[in-house]
DNA sequence: CGGACTAGGATTTTT
DNA sequence: TCCTAGTCCG
């Protein structure tokens, strides 16, 4: 038996071996998907069932795929394997389509459109088509456009109802001239490398046949998160020899807001008849109780197949829920727990702190600058995506693609060159008239009297330069033709002139990017290899703290994962509740479902009870998530004491009152403390009640603040005010010099006692 | 043409 | 509150 059977379970064996025909491998969080898909890869080629070209294999993002070839190679005793069809779905239908470029109009040596040039594009177009940009801005109108593509949908199969009044009526027509202006550019965005692959292969039996033929084994990680265009592209790819496995799991899925489509793997046994479904329910990640708070949080989904994540091994301990004052409080208190955590030992590169936007990284980051605390944030802002770098590959890709007109505009005045609007108008008429690009247009304005002398002048340069650096593309190795390309134009130079604290790092961002180029056989591959893995180039292996998205954390495991910001509106976020209703609502979940499943050891659920959002501060209420984790598994704490005031009503329950069926009531000390506070009419302010041990508890009573209608409040951040409103502890009050706002009783003191 | 100012908007994001 | 994109004026 070959070594990678070894430790595999019986559902992980029988997926490893259940080798032909389509298999649908239910894989849930830390259920050691990646060793049974390594181990399938491998028993494939180790059996030769297929030599390396002949599978394809499916990764959600170039990391993956990149972590997979490794695994894979180390299990087979070998360097690296050659020649297979592994990648994202778009790297993969990039290569079909470099081939097949013709088929649909493109040339081969197509340019793929980043998301900036995609926006400025979609500008043009909606400016040309006569349509309001207050009315419909162009960001909506692409996204209209991506997620169409996302569906399949070529311009001609988008129906009248599909498009409505969008673009006032003109959406059709939008779509359609975008299409058409991305050939003439003999361009693609994102969407089109599926959506043109759908196309050769459906004009085409001949191609489509050749590669079925070819992809003997079709394998696909990340299943839940496919869009509809991904699904007929394996479905037609995999019509040949039917041996498509697909893993995934449906409580995972959390990209429906960009087209992914849970019901393709929900529908997996409908639409491939007689598949074998494995499930792996054995999770070898978190303690009991942290599967204990995600399982019984995600059972509040509707539409999810099921499984019963099981694990062995010791309780450990038990979620810890913990709200406090705000958004600060929040971030202090996660630092000290991390300080703690250091001070017994644990590596900080294994804590993380998973926040729903991206926005909420940067309390975090201020707090842990001012306590030196080593910390990372993933995400922000990528390499490719700078703009020193956008610049120089601008430069670079009009050298390769001289029609590439967006390339062009980017940086026909940058550095400035006393080019402008105006000069740009000129040229954009000329291109029109004369159907060319603009670098050609600007060919031909050179030789006219169209600009004004200095423009002229200026653009004849540029021009120039262009011929010269074309001409010395075949000749100079690439890295070097970089330098000259930068140097000549005054790029290098623009940013050494600049003053600015950005200015340095911006240069040896131009350095690295000049490193990465050498890297690559060609300009060209170096330019596919860009836009289609975008992600930055950071991994330093020192200790530090991980902040990130919960989106950016899938995937991933830490031993201490901190999930702040668990406030309604927040997270759950209002606005996919609001687009998407009860979908977006489950996709909420199953985002803090990701969340918690990240955790081995430990996780710290935190909210606060203000947060500044957009600059005003709004009074918030727990997450109805912190709500459905079940009691047996959740611990719950709190503040008091901390906020003068406020501790005074801390029997009123700050964080507790608000949570359903929480077992039987029991006061703790410090809270007896509180409330006696309170009946004596005095104000704990400052009172020492702070007591680590007392400030577990499992149940608040409800309804026992004794506010009532009508009664006279203060509130420390939003001052007087009389209460409107009773829900439980959550309290309307209308503040006398603020709006009326939703706040929590613990909050409030008796405006007589006040002050 | 380019610097200064102002108004509006502000999830999640890999490819 | 903070950032960016668009507008206005020298």
């Amino acid at each position: 038996m070959p070594p990678w059977f070894a430790g595999l379970n019986e559902p992980q064996r029988q997926a490893v071996q259940a080798l032909d025909g389509p298999v649908l491998m239910l894989a849930g969080a830390g259920t050691g998907k990646t060793r049974a898909l390594t181990a399938r890869l491998a028993q494939l080629l180790w059996t030769g069932k297929a030599a390396p070209h002949q599978i394809l294999a499916v990764t959600f993002t170039n990391k993956a795929a990149r972590e997979m070839k490794d695994r894979v190679a180390a299990l087979l005793g070998i360097a690296s394997v050659e020649g297979w069809w592994m990648g994202t779905f778009h790297a993969l239908a990039a290569r079909i389509l470099r081939r097949e470029a013709e088929a649909v109009g493109l040339k081969r040596n197509f340019t793929i459109l980043d998301p900036d040039d995609q926006l400025r594009l979609m500008k043009q177009l909606v400016a040309a088509e006569g349509i309001d940009d207050k009315t419909w801005p162009a960001r909506l109108l692409l996204s209209v456009v991506e997620r169409w593509k996302d569906r399949g949908l070529v311009p001609d199969r988008v129906s009248a109802a599909d498009a409505g009044d969008l673009a006032g009526g003109k959406m059709l027509r939008l779509y359609a001239a975008y299409q058409a202006r991305l050939r003439e550019l003999n361009a693609c965005d994102f969407g089109d490398l599926l959506l043109h692959c759908l196309t050769v292969f459906q004009s085409s039996e001949a191609v489509l046949k050749r590669y079925q033929q070819q992809f003997r084994y079709i394998l696909v990680d990340e299943y839940q998160d496919t869009n509809v265009a991904q699904y007929l592209w394996l479905r037609l790819l995999a019509a040949g020899h039917r041996n498509l496995c697909c893993v995934g799991d449906d409580d995972q899925s959390i990209y429906g807001w960009r087209g992914a489509e849970v019901g393709n793997i929900l529908r997996f046994e409908q639409d491939f008849p007689g598949a074998t479904v494995v499930r792996l329910e054995r999770n070898y990640r978190s303690t009991p109780h942290i599967l204990g708070a995600a399982s019984g949080l995600i059972a509040n989904n509707e539409s999810r197949l099921g499984k019963t994540l099981w694990t062995e091994g010791e309780q450990g301990e038990k979620v810890r829920v913990r709200g406090l004052w705000d958004g600060e409080a929040e971030a202090r208190f996660v630092g000290e727990e991390i300080e703690a955590l250091q001070r017994k030992g644990h590596a900080l590169s294994e804590i993380a702190i998973l926040v729903r936007t991206g926005a909420m990284t940067r309390e975090f980051e201020e707090r842990f600058v001012s306590i030196g605390l080593p910390y990372r944030v993933v995400g922000g802002p990528r390499f490719y995506e700078r703009r020193e770098i956008r610049d120089a590959l601008a430069y670079l890709r009009l050298i390769a693609q001289p029609d590439d007109d967006l390339a062009f505009e980017r940086i026909f005045n940058v550095p400035k060159r006393g080019l402008g609007d105006a000069a740009l108008q000129t040229l954009q008429h000329l291109r029109r008239a004369q159907g060319v690009s603009l670098f050609q247009a600007a060919r031909l304005a050179v030789g006219t009297e169209e600009l004004r002398p200095q423009a002229r002048r200026a653009l004849a340069e540029l021009v120039a330069g262009f011929e010269r650096w074309q001409a010395q593309a075949t000749a100079v190795p690439h890295p070097e033709l970089a330098e000259i390309v930068l140097d000549e134009s005054g790029y290098t130079a623009m940013w050494q002139q600049d003053k600015s604290i950005e200015a340095p790092g911006r240069l040896e961002n131009l350095k690295e990017l000049i490193d990465a180029l050498a890297e690559f056989d060609s300009l060209a591959g170096f330019l596919e290899h860009v836009s289609l893995v975008m992600e930055s180039l950071q991994d330093s292996g020192a200790d530090q703290v991980t902040v990130m998205t919960l989106h950016a954390a899938k995937g991933l495991e830490f031993d201490t994962v901190f999930l702040p910001g668990w406030e309604e509106g927040l997270f759950p976020n209002q606005r996919a509740l609001d687009e998407t209703g009860l979908r977006g609502l489950e996709e909420e979940r199953r985002l803090a479902y990701v969340g918690l499943t990240r955790a081995r050891l430990r996780a710290i659920v935190s909210f606060a009870a203000n947060r500044r959002l957009h600059g005003s501060w709004a009074a918030a209420i727990p997450s109805r998530f912190v709500d459905e984790l079940p009691a047996a598994h959740v611990e719950q704490e709190s503040d008091q004491g901390l906020y003068g005031a406020a501790a005074a009503t801390w029997g009123g329950s700050a964080f507790g009152g608000g949570f359903r069926d929480w077992g039987e009531t029991r006061w703790s000390p410090g809270m007896l403390r509180a409330q006696k506070a309170r009946e004596a009419g005095t104000a704990g302010r400052g009172a020492p009640t702070l007591d680590l041990k007392a400030r577990t508890v499992e149940s608040l009573p409800k309804q026992s603040h004794g506010f009532a209608r009508g009664e006279r409040v203060f509130h420390k951040k939003f001052g007087y005010g009389a209460i409107t409103e009773v829900e439980g502890d959550r309290l309307t009050v209308a503040f006398d010099h603020s709006d009326a706002k939703k706040v929590m009783a613990a909050f409030l003191v008796p405006a007589e006692r006040a002050g």
